[in-house]
DNA sequence: TGAATGAATTTTGAATTCATAATACCAAAA
DNA sequence: TTTTGGTATTATGAATTCAAAATTCATTCA
């Protein structure tokens, strides 16, 4: 039998406008309509505007006093200053997740650290960037620490509307898989400070790849 | 010429909860009666009810639908989850800050460190842990990373409503003082990766003492 | 005595209303 | 043509209202 769970308003709408956000269909800067997004969703301006609240703490909307809310624009330095953070945090989950982490566990990672070679070989973008998040997920599920989930998805969230380019550099891509090959080896060791320290360089080289993408503003 | 800054009410009013919260006027676990609230700082439901969803995405307070919010408890888990990512997040504004910061902000830390070391001769915890807490945040500041000061700042507040009890342990306390003696040293020497390591294991300790509080729940 | 039922009350969630600030629009003057 | 001033319109912020859910409390029955 499965617990039924009863959601705010507010929360589903703030999903749905987050979703809107990542997908681009509200871009960075653009004003949000309350009225037309009410609409939209079918619902009053109040629990729309709490999630508009709720969006302005996580970093995605800002408030402008009697002047409405905005997508915030990435620019290079907030890019830079985001992966920064995530960087120091998925270093962290390394190290705390090779004190807790399961023989399975490991395993699982390894399954999908080979799809994603075969993704890289194949140069198939997309499917490697996803695979490839699924394995930071992993590490960050193994590491047991709860705040620390938050924090990194709540980041994440703030840059996954950068749409990586399919220009992404030969040389980028091969240390990034060089690097998850260390990673791996690291982990299946269950050498912590080894770990976390592939981990917090490894973030180093996304910026470069972001900022050939059209999104970030400067 | 400053600039005037108008301030949304549901701002305010969350900084008020907030201080509430911090100052232990209302305790962790205990609900948060809407209107008693709202007849305190003479707003209606509607901004108040804004600033409480603010409050949970900062983890603050919990939202039960249709059974209103309470403030978060905090548990020894909880705590120690938090301080790992305070440390590694204090790592990281160590290394940062190595690279940016003048000469007259590490003078400005010596003294600071001094007045601490005072603090701490004396035996007066308080003043003590004031005195720390500005050298972290001037460290921080150093950093030059928004993203990194916005996310500190906000476990920091998480924790902040701990009250460090007068037990402190003599030993705890000198080695705190001792790391602090290393970080100017590394600081100083402006280098990067050994003030983020002192840093990163600079909150282990911080726990046992406040476990020693009566606020943590388990 | 004490658990269960059901009405009365309170509290919460969300829509609506109202006041005010911002914006758009248009005409007149430089 | 480009400003300036003033009005109309719209959007926003906050209070109020209304419906639904939870809680309280009295009452019944085992």
């Amino acid at each position: 039998m499965e617990k039924i769970q009863p959601r705010s308003l507010y929360l589903e709408v703030a999903d749905r406008v987050r979703d809107l956000i990542e997908q681009g269909a509200l871009l960075p800067g653009e004003k949000i309509a309350e009225k037309e997004l009410c609409e939209r969703f079918g619902v009053s301006r109040t629990p729309l505007r709490e999630a508009l609240k709720v969006l302005t703490s996580e970093g995605l909307v800002e408030n402008l006093p009697n002047r409405g809310s905005r997508v915030v624009r990435l620019t290079r330095e907030g890019v830079q200053n985001t992966y920064d953070v995530m960087g120091a945090l998925e270093g962290l989950s390394g190290e705390l997740a090779c004190n807790s982490i399961s023989d399975a566990e490991i395993a699982a990672i390894r399954r999908l650290h080979q799809r994603m070679l075969g993704h890289y070989q194949r140069k198939e973008l997309k499917p490697y960037f996803q695979v490839n998040q699924r394995i930071h997920e992993a590490i960050l599920a193994a590491s047991r620490n709860e705040v620390l989930s938050e924090m990194y998805n709540n980041l994440s969230q703030r840059v996954k509307r950068i749409r990586y380019s399919v220009e992404m550099g030969e040389d980028n891509w091969a240390q990034a898989v060089a690097d998850h090959e260390a990673m791996l080896e690291a982990l299946e060791a269950r050498d912590g400070p080894k770990l976390g320290t592939i981990l917090r360089k490894h973030l180093r080289h996304k910026l470069e790849v972001a900022a050939v993408s059209g999104i970030i503003d400067d």
